[in-house]
DNA sequence: CGAAAATTTGACATGACTCAACTGGAGTGG
DNA sequence: CCACTCCAGTTGAGTCATGTCAAATTTTCG
Protein backbone atom coordinates (compact mmCIF):
# COMPACT_ATOMS: atom_id res chain seq x y z
CA UNK A 1 0.00 0.00 0.00
CA UNK A 2 2.39 2.77 0.73
CA UNK A 3 4.19 2.35 -2.20
CA UNK A 4 1.10 4.50 -3.93
CA UNK A 5 0.68 6.57 -0.95
CA UNK A 6 2.26 9.31 -3.36
CA UNK A 7 0.13 8.62 -6.00
CA UNK A 8 -2.90 8.78 -3.90
CA UNK A 9 -1.70 12.25 -2.39
CA UNK A 10 -1.46 13.62 -5.73
CA UNK A 11 -5.11 12.63 -6.71
CA UNK A 12 -6.61 13.87 -2.98
CA UNK A 13 -5.58 17.32 -4.16
CA UNK A 14 -8.85 17.61 -6.41
CA UNK A 15 -11.18 14.77 -5.13
CA UNK A 16 -11.40 13.03 -1.65
CA UNK A 17 -11.45 9.35 -1.91
CA UNK A 18 -12.11 6.87 1.05
CA UNK A 19 -10.71 3.60 2.07
CA UNK A 20 -11.97 1.47 -0.38
CA UNK A 21 -11.75 3.88 -3.32
CA UNK A 22 -8.13 4.15 -2.52
CA UNK A 23 -7.90 0.41 -2.34
CA UNK A 24 -9.91 -0.10 -5.24
CA UNK A 25 -7.70 2.85 -7.54
CA UNK A 26 -4.40 1.18 -6.04
CA UNK A 27 -5.62 -2.40 -7.21
CA UNK A 28 -5.80 -0.94 -10.68
CA UNK A 29 -2.72 -0.05 -10.63
CA UNK A 30 1.29 -0.97 -11.73
CA UNK A 31 4.67 0.06 -10.39
CA UNK A 32 7.66 -0.01 -13.50
CA UNK A 33 11.35 0.39 -13.23
CA UNK A 34 12.42 1.64 -16.14
CA UNK A 35 16.35 2.59 -16.54
CA UNK A 36 17.88 5.88 -18.40
CA UNK A 37 17.76 5.68 -21.87
CA UNK A 38 14.50 3.51 -21.74
CA UNK A 39 11.58 4.52 -23.93
CA UNK A 40 7.78 3.88 -22.42
CA UNK A 41 6.34 5.13 -25.50
CA UNK A 42 7.27 5.07 -28.99
CA UNK A 43 6.40 6.39 -32.30
CA UNK A 44 3.97 3.49 -34.35
CA UNK A 45 2.82 1.83 -30.82
CA UNK A 46 -0.02 2.67 -28.87
CA UNK A 47 0.16 4.19 -25.65
CA UNK A 48 -1.12 1.97 -22.97
CA UNK A 49 -0.35 3.77 -19.84
CA UNK A 50 -1.05 6.95 -18.25
CA UNK A 51 2.23 7.18 -16.14
CA UNK A 52 2.64 8.82 -12.75
CA UNK A 53 6.11 9.31 -11.73
CA UNK A 54 6.93 8.28 -8.16
CA UNK A 55 10.61 9.07 -8.76
CA UNK A 56 13.26 10.12 -11.38
CA UNK A 57 13.02 11.86 -14.15
CA UNK A 58 11.37 11.32 -17.68
CA UNK A 59 11.14 13.78 -21.25
CA UNK A 60 8.33 13.58 -23.96
CA UNK A 61 9.66 14.37 -27.60
CA UNK A 62 9.15 14.39 -31.52
CA UNK A 63 11.87 13.58 -34.08
CA UNK A 64 10.58 16.00 -37.04
CA UNK A 65 11.46 14.98 -40.32
CA UNK A 66 14.96 16.99 -40.81
CA UNK A 67 15.63 13.97 -37.80
CA UNK A 68 15.71 17.21 -35.36
CA UNK A 69 14.20 16.30 -31.53
CA UNK A 70 11.66 18.79 -30.09
CA UNK A 71 11.25 17.73 -26.36
CA UNK A 72 7.30 18.47 -25.29
CA UNK A 73 7.31 18.01 -21.30
CA UNK A 74 9.99 17.58 -19.01
CA UNK A 75 8.61 15.59 -15.76
CA UNK A 76 10.10 14.68 -12.62
CA UNK A 77 9.03 13.11 -9.05
CA UNK A 78 5.48 13.59 -8.53
CA UNK A 79 4.31 14.75 -12.46
CA UNK A 80 2.53 12.61 -14.60
CA UNK A 81 3.73 12.17 -18.14
CA UNK A 82 2.46 9.94 -21.41
CA UNK A 83 1.79 10.73 -25.20
CA UNK A 84 -1.61 11.86 -24.08
CA UNK A 85 -2.99 12.05 -27.71
CA UNK A 86 -1.77 8.81 -28.37
CA UNK A 87 -3.35 7.20 -24.89
CA UNK A 88 -6.70 9.18 -25.06
CA UNK A 89 -7.25 7.85 -27.90
CA UNK A 90 -5.47 4.83 -28.60
CA UNK A 91 -4.27 5.52 -31.64
CA UNK A 92 -0.09 5.03 -32.44
CA UNK A 93 1.90 7.30 -30.40
CA UNK A 94 3.82 10.14 -32.44
CA UNK A 95 5.93 11.06 -29.73
CA UNK A 96 9.01 9.38 -27.36
CA UNK A 97 8.69 9.21 -24.06
CA UNK A 98 12.65 8.27 -22.53
CA UNK A 99 13.42 8.03 -18.98
CA UNK A 100 16.40 10.14 -18.26
CA UNK A 101 17.38 9.02 -15.27
CA UNK A 102 16.81 5.75 -13.40
CA UNK A 103 13.00 5.99 -12.50
CA UNK A 104 10.34 4.42 -10.52
CA UNK A 105 6.90 4.72 -12.50
CA UNK A 106 3.23 4.20 -11.20
CA UNK A 107 0.98 3.34 -14.53
CA UNK A 108 -2.64 2.64 -14.91
CA UNK A 109 -3.75 1.17 -18.40
CA UNK A 110 -6.36 2.39 -20.63
CA UNK A 111 -8.38 -0.35 -19.65
CA UNK A 112 -8.40 -0.04 -15.97
CA UNK A 113 -8.78 3.51 -15.86
CA UNK A 114 -12.30 2.83 -17.94
CA UNK A 115 -13.09 0.53 -14.74
CA UNK A 116 -12.06 3.05 -12.75
CA UNK A 117 -14.59 5.39 -14.15
CA UNK A 118 -17.27 2.86 -14.13
CA UNK A 119 -16.56 2.33 -10.36
CA UNK A 120 -15.61 5.42 -8.98
CA UNK A 121 -17.30 8.29 -11.04
CA UNK A 122 -15.01 10.60 -9.07
CA UNK A 123 -11.91 10.05 -11.29
CA UNK A 124 -13.89 11.55 -14.14
CA UNK A 125 -13.45 14.49 -12.27
CA UNK A 126 -10.01 14.16 -11.58
CA UNK A 127 -8.91 13.48 -14.83
CA UNK A 128 -11.01 16.76 -16.21
CA UNK A 129 -9.11 18.94 -13.60
CA UNK A 130 -6.08 17.22 -14.47
CA UNK A 131 -6.86 17.86 -17.87
CA UNK A 132 -7.50 21.34 -17.73
CA UNK A 133 -4.76 22.30 -15.71
CA UNK A 134 -3.00 20.46 -18.53
CA UNK A 135 -4.25 22.60 -21.52
CA UNK A 136 -3.69 25.83 -19.69
CA UNK A 137 0.25 24.82 -19.00
CA UNK A 138 0.83 24.00 -22.65
CA UNK A 139 -1.21 26.97 -23.67
CA UNK A 140 1.25 29.09 -21.02
CA UNK A 141 4.45 27.20 -22.63
CA UNK A 142 2.76 28.20 -26.19
CA UNK A 143 2.66 31.96 -25.57
CA UNK A 144 5.63 31.99 -23.86
CA UNK A 145 7.61 30.05 -26.33
CA UNK A 146 6.46 32.41 -29.02
CA UNK A 147 6.55 35.94 -27.51
CA UNK A 148 10.11 35.41 -25.70
CA UNK A 149 13.68 35.72 -27.06
CA UNK A 150 15.63 32.51 -26.39
CA UNK A 151 17.64 34.34 -23.61
CA UNK A 152 13.86 35.03 -21.73
CA UNK A 153 12.68 31.63 -21.87
CA UNK A 154 16.14 30.33 -20.56
CA UNK A 155 15.67 33.12 -17.67
CA UNK A 156 12.39 32.07 -17.04
CA UNK A 157 13.15 28.45 -16.94
CA UNK A 158 15.63 29.22 -14.18
CA UNK A 159 13.81 31.19 -12.44
CA UNK A 160 10.44 28.77 -12.41
CA UNK A 161 12.21 24.90 -12.34
CA UNK A 162 15.65 25.23 -11.35
CA UNK A 163 15.63 21.51 -10.37
CA UNK A 164 15.31 20.82 -14.35
CA UNK A 165 18.68 23.01 -14.98
CA UNK A 166 20.14 20.28 -12.76
CA UNK A 167 18.38 17.01 -13.59
CA UNK A 168 18.34 17.49 -17.36
CA UNK A 169 21.48 17.28 -19.70
CA UNK A 170 21.71 20.33 -21.59
CA UNK A 171 21.18 19.37 -25.05
CA UNK A 172 17.46 18.10 -23.14
CA UNK A 173 16.97 21.90 -22.00
CA UNK A 174 17.82 23.26 -25.07
CA UNK A 175 15.21 21.05 -27.59
CA UNK A 176 12.76 21.96 -24.39
CA UNK A 177 13.59 25.86 -24.86
CA UNK A 178 13.63 25.58 -28.80
CA UNK A 179 16.91 26.52 -29.36
CA UNK A 180 19.80 24.96 -30.37
CA UNK A 181 22.38 23.76 -27.49
CA UNK A 182 24.98 25.94 -29.33
CA UNK A 183 22.58 29.07 -28.97
CA UNK A 184 21.67 27.90 -25.55
CA UNK A 185 25.91 27.01 -24.56
CA UNK A 186 26.19 31.05 -25.76
CA UNK A 187 23.43 32.51 -23.59
CA UNK A 188 25.07 30.73 -20.69
CA UNK A 189 28.12 32.18 -21.02
CA UNK A 190 27.04 35.38 -22.18
CA UNK A 191 24.71 35.51 -18.67
CA UNK A 192 27.99 33.92 -16.64
CA UNK A 193 30.18 36.75 -17.80
CA UNK A 194 27.37 39.61 -16.33
CA UNK B 1 -35.84 24.66 -27.43
CA UNK B 2 -35.14 24.32 -30.38
CA UNK B 3 -32.44 27.23 -30.02
CA UNK B 4 -30.36 24.59 -28.01
CA UNK B 5 -30.58 21.69 -30.23
CA UNK B 6 -27.05 22.43 -31.94
CA UNK B 7 -24.68 22.35 -28.51
CA UNK B 8 -27.37 19.43 -26.98
CA UNK B 9 -25.65 17.36 -30.69
CA UNK B 10 -22.29 18.95 -29.47
CA UNK B 11 -22.49 17.30 -26.46
CA UNK B 12 -24.02 14.09 -27.47
CA UNK B 13 -20.70 13.17 -29.50
CA UNK B 14 -19.28 11.81 -26.26
CA UNK B 15 -22.31 11.70 -23.87
CA UNK B 16 -25.95 9.93 -24.40
CA UNK B 17 -28.32 12.10 -22.51
CA UNK B 18 -32.03 11.29 -21.77
CA UNK B 19 -34.76 14.08 -22.48
CA UNK B 20 -34.69 15.12 -19.10
CA UNK B 21 -30.77 15.94 -18.83
CA UNK B 22 -31.39 17.61 -21.87
CA UNK B 23 -33.98 19.87 -20.79
CA UNK B 24 -32.11 20.21 -17.42
CA UNK B 25 -28.83 21.57 -19.39
CA UNK B 26 -30.87 23.74 -21.34
CA UNK B 27 -32.13 25.15 -18.24
CA UNK B 28 -28.76 26.42 -17.08
CA UNK B 29 -27.66 27.80 -20.63
CA UNK B 30 -28.53 31.45 -21.60
CA UNK B 31 -27.73 33.11 -25.34
CA UNK B 32 -26.34 36.21 -25.65
CA UNK B 33 -25.60 38.09 -29.18
CA UNK B 34 -22.39 40.00 -29.26
CA UNK B 35 -21.12 42.32 -32.10
CA UNK B 36 -18.06 42.82 -33.97
CA UNK B 37 -15.24 43.66 -31.75
CA UNK B 38 -17.40 43.01 -28.45
CA UNK B 39 -15.13 41.44 -26.15
CA UNK B 40 -16.89 38.66 -23.79
CA UNK B 41 -13.42 38.18 -21.82
CA UNK B 42 -11.59 40.59 -20.66
CA UNK B 43 -7.54 41.06 -18.63
CA UNK B 44 -8.46 41.73 -14.95
CA UNK B 45 -11.82 39.67 -15.03
CA UNK B 46 -12.52 36.54 -14.20
CA UNK B 47 -14.09 35.11 -17.29
CA UNK B 48 -18.09 33.70 -16.06
CA UNK B 49 -18.90 31.55 -18.97
CA UNK B 50 -18.23 28.27 -20.78
CA UNK B 51 -18.55 29.66 -24.22
CA UNK B 52 -20.38 27.79 -27.48
CA UNK B 53 -20.64 29.10 -30.76
CA UNK B 54 -23.75 29.21 -32.18
CA UNK B 55 -23.15 31.55 -35.19
CA UNK B 56 -20.36 33.54 -35.57
CA UNK B 57 -16.17 33.86 -35.03
CA UNK B 58 -14.47 34.94 -32.28
CA UNK B 59 -10.62 34.81 -30.96
CA UNK B 60 -8.82 34.70 -27.82
CA UNK B 61 -5.51 36.69 -27.72
CA UNK B 62 -2.79 37.96 -25.33
CA UNK B 63 -1.49 41.39 -25.44
CA UNK B 64 2.17 41.36 -24.76
CA UNK B 65 4.42 43.63 -22.33
CA UNK B 66 5.70 45.50 -26.04
CA UNK B 67 2.09 45.70 -26.84
CA UNK B 68 2.30 42.51 -29.86
CA UNK B 69 -1.13 40.69 -29.98
CA UNK B 70 -0.76 37.29 -30.02
CA UNK B 71 -3.52 34.92 -30.80
CA UNK B 72 -4.41 31.88 -29.02
CA UNK B 73 -7.16 30.63 -30.27
CA UNK B 74 -9.44 31.05 -34.07
CA UNK B 75 -13.28 29.31 -33.19
CA UNK B 76 -16.16 29.45 -35.39
CA UNK B 77 -19.88 27.86 -35.41
CA UNK B 78 -20.16 24.75 -33.40
CA UNK B 79 -16.61 25.51 -31.24
CA UNK B 80 -16.02 26.16 -27.82
CA UNK B 81 -14.16 29.36 -26.55
CA UNK B 82 -13.42 31.07 -23.55
CA UNK B 83 -10.08 31.97 -21.48
CA UNK B 84 -10.36 28.59 -19.67
CA UNK B 85 -7.75 28.98 -17.30
CA UNK B 86 -9.49 32.39 -15.67
CA UNK B 87 -12.57 30.04 -16.09
CA UNK B 88 -11.40 26.82 -14.51
CA UNK B 89 -9.91 28.53 -11.61
CA UNK B 90 -12.42 31.28 -11.42
CA UNK B 91 -9.25 33.96 -11.28
CA UNK B 92 -8.43 37.02 -12.96
CA UNK B 93 -7.98 36.52 -17.10
CA UNK B 94 -5.36 36.94 -18.78
CA UNK B 95 -6.68 37.00 -22.68
CA UNK B 96 -9.40 38.66 -24.53
CA UNK B 97 -11.87 36.95 -26.20
CA UNK B 98 -13.36 39.45 -29.01
CA UNK B 99 -16.12 38.62 -31.32
CA UNK B 100 -14.51 39.05 -35.15
CA UNK B 101 -17.96 38.44 -36.25
CA UNK B 102 -21.30 39.35 -35.19
CA UNK B 103 -21.75 36.19 -33.62
CA UNK B 104 -24.61 34.05 -31.21
CA UNK B 105 -23.37 32.69 -28.03
CA UNK B 106 -24.48 30.24 -25.94
CA UNK B 107 -22.93 29.77 -22.62
CA UNK B 108 -22.92 28.42 -19.28
CA UNK B 109 -22.11 30.08 -15.90
CA UNK B 110 -19.55 28.43 -13.65
CA UNK B 111 -21.81 28.12 -10.58
CA UNK B 112 -24.28 26.38 -13.16
CA UNK B 113 -21.65 24.18 -14.47
CA UNK B 114 -21.37 23.34 -10.71
CA UNK B 115 -24.96 22.35 -10.60
CA UNK B 116 -24.61 20.28 -13.39
CA UNK B 117 -22.18 18.20 -12.16
CA UNK B 118 -23.94 17.16 -9.58
CA UNK B 119 -27.40 16.83 -10.75
CA UNK B 120 -25.83 14.93 -14.30
CA UNK B 121 -22.09 13.22 -13.10
CA UNK B 122 -22.00 12.43 -17.03
CA UNK B 123 -21.09 15.77 -17.85
CA UNK B 124 -18.05 15.14 -15.97
CA UNK B 125 -17.09 13.18 -18.63
CA UNK B 126 -18.17 15.57 -21.63
CA UNK B 127 -15.98 18.12 -19.92
CA UNK B 128 -13.04 15.52 -19.24
CA UNK B 129 -13.48 14.48 -23.22
CA UNK B 130 -13.52 18.13 -24.42
CA UNK B 131 -11.01 19.45 -21.92
CA UNK B 132 -8.52 16.24 -22.65
CA UNK B 133 -8.86 16.92 -26.53
CA UNK B 134 -7.99 20.23 -26.02
CA UNK B 135 -5.24 19.61 -24.53
CA UNK B 136 -3.96 17.39 -27.38
CA UNK B 137 -5.29 20.14 -30.24
CA UNK B 138 -2.78 22.72 -28.24
CA UNK B 139 -0.09 20.49 -27.94
CA UNK B 140 -0.13 19.74 -31.78
CA UNK B 141 -0.17 23.09 -32.46
CA UNK B 142 2.44 24.28 -29.81
CA UNK B 143 4.99 21.50 -32.09
CA UNK B 144 3.86 22.42 -35.00
CA UNK B 145 4.76 25.91 -34.15
CA UNK B 146 8.08 25.48 -33.18
CA UNK B 147 9.02 22.78 -35.64
CA UNK B 148 7.84 24.58 -39.51
CA UNK B 149 9.00 27.37 -40.99
CA UNK B 150 6.12 30.36 -41.16
CA UNK B 151 5.19 29.27 -44.93
CA UNK B 152 4.81 25.72 -43.85
CA UNK B 153 2.82 27.06 -40.87
CA UNK B 154 0.58 28.86 -43.33
CA UNK B 155 0.21 26.53 -46.05
CA UNK B 156 -1.06 23.93 -42.83
CA UNK B 157 -3.96 25.97 -42.14
CA UNK B 158 -4.75 26.51 -45.40
CA UNK B 159 -5.41 22.88 -45.96
CA UNK B 160 -6.68 22.17 -42.33
CA UNK B 161 -9.27 25.09 -41.70
CA UNK B 162 -9.27 27.01 -45.02
CA UNK B 163 -12.87 28.77 -43.92
CA UNK B 164 -10.19 30.53 -41.12
CA UNK B 165 -8.95 32.23 -44.10
CA UNK B 166 -11.92 33.46 -45.42
CA UNK B 167 -13.57 34.43 -42.21
CA UNK B 168 -10.93 36.19 -40.21
CA UNK B 169 -8.70 39.12 -41.31
CA UNK B 170 -5.21 39.08 -42.45
CA UNK B 171 -3.55 40.37 -38.88
CA UNK B 172 -5.38 37.94 -37.26
CA UNK B 173 -4.31 34.98 -39.11
CA UNK B 174 -0.61 36.47 -38.91
CA UNK B 175 -1.01 36.44 -35.19
CA UNK B 176 -2.41 33.40 -34.92
CA UNK B 177 -0.01 31.98 -37.03
CA UNK B 178 2.95 33.71 -34.93
CA UNK B 179 4.42 35.96 -37.84
CA UNK B 180 3.70 39.64 -38.89
CA UNK B 181 1.19 40.97 -41.24
CA UNK B 182 4.02 41.83 -43.44
CA UNK B 183 5.41 38.67 -44.02
CA UNK B 184 3.00 36.88 -43.85
CA UNK B 185 2.02 38.97 -47.09
CA UNK B 186 5.19 38.32 -48.52
CA UNK B 187 4.47 34.89 -48.37
CA UNK B 188 0.99 35.28 -50.07
CA UNK B 189 2.81 36.69 -52.86
CA UNK B 190 5.28 34.32 -52.92
CA UNK B 191 2.58 31.10 -53.82
CA UNK B 192 0.44 33.23 -55.85
CA UNK B 193 3.02 34.05 -58.44
CA UNK B 194 4.35 29.62 -58.32
C1' DC C 1 -17.44 60.29 -50.71
C1' DG C 2 -13.88 60.50 -47.27
C1' DA C 3 -11.39 58.87 -43.27
C1' DA C 4 -9.61 55.15 -40.93
C1' DA C 5 -8.06 50.54 -41.09
C1' DA C 6 -5.90 46.78 -43.50
C1' DT C 7 -2.62 45.24 -46.71
C1' DT C 8 1.41 45.59 -49.63
C1' DT C 9 6.11 46.85 -50.84
C1' DG C 10 11.03 48.19 -50.22
C1' DA C 11 15.34 48.71 -47.70
C1' DC C 12 17.74 47.34 -43.96
C1' DA C 13 18.75 44.99 -39.36
C1' DT C 14 19.32 41.01 -36.37
C1' DG C 15 18.45 36.81 -33.63
C1' DA C 16 19.23 32.40 -34.08
C1' DC C 17 20.98 28.56 -37.05
C1' DT C 18 24.57 25.80 -39.57
C1' DC C 19 28.84 23.88 -40.17
C1' DA C 20 33.07 22.77 -38.56
C1' DA C 21 36.68 22.46 -35.38
C1' DC C 22 38.19 22.06 -30.66
C1' DT C 23 37.95 20.80 -25.45
C1' DG C 24 37.05 18.12 -21.64
C1' DG C 25 34.98 14.47 -18.97
C1' DA C 26 33.08 9.76 -18.35
C1' DG C 27 33.15 5.24 -19.30
C1' DT C 28 35.40 1.07 -21.07
C1' DG C 29 38.66 -2.43 -21.98
C1' DG C 30 43.24 -4.12 -21.87
C1' DC D 1 45.49 2.56 -13.89
C1' DC D 2 46.52 4.18 -18.30
C1' DA D 3 45.09 4.86 -23.12
C1' DC D 4 41.22 5.33 -26.13
C1' DT D 5 36.93 6.47 -27.51
C1' DC D 6 32.84 8.81 -27.44
C1' DC D 7 29.60 12.05 -26.35
C1' DA D 8 28.33 16.62 -24.30
C1' DG D 9 29.54 21.09 -24.39
C1' DT D 10 32.03 25.28 -26.30
C1' DT D 11 33.68 28.58 -29.69
C1' DG D 12 34.17 31.02 -34.23
C1' DA D 13 32.75 32.47 -38.88
C1' DG D 14 29.37 32.93 -42.16
C1' DT D 15 24.34 32.75 -43.50
C1' DC D 16 19.37 33.03 -43.57
C1' DA D 17 14.66 33.51 -42.05
C1' DT D 18 12.03 36.74 -40.20
C1' DG D 19 11.51 41.23 -37.97
C1' DT D 20 11.52 46.48 -38.07
C1' DC D 21 10.58 50.89 -39.89
C1' DA D 22 8.51 53.73 -43.12
C1' DA D 23 5.93 54.81 -47.07
C1' DA D 24 2.51 53.62 -50.69
C1' DT D 25 -1.74 51.48 -51.92
C1' DT D 26 -6.14 49.27 -51.36
C1' DT D 27 -10.27 48.15 -48.89
C1' DT D 28 -13.88 48.92 -45.65
C1' DC D 29 -17.64 51.19 -43.93
C1' DG D 30 -19.97 55.06 -41.71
Amino acid sequence: MTEFSAIIQNVSRFVTLTKEEEQLFASLLRTQKVRKKQFIVQPEFVCQYRTYIATGALRSYFVGNDGQEYTIALAIDDWWISDFTSYINQEPATLFVEAVEHSTLIQISYQNEQTLYEKVPKFERFFRIHSQRGAAAIQKRMLWSISKTAEERYEELQKKYPQFLLRFPQYVIASYLGMTTQFLSRIRNRRIKE
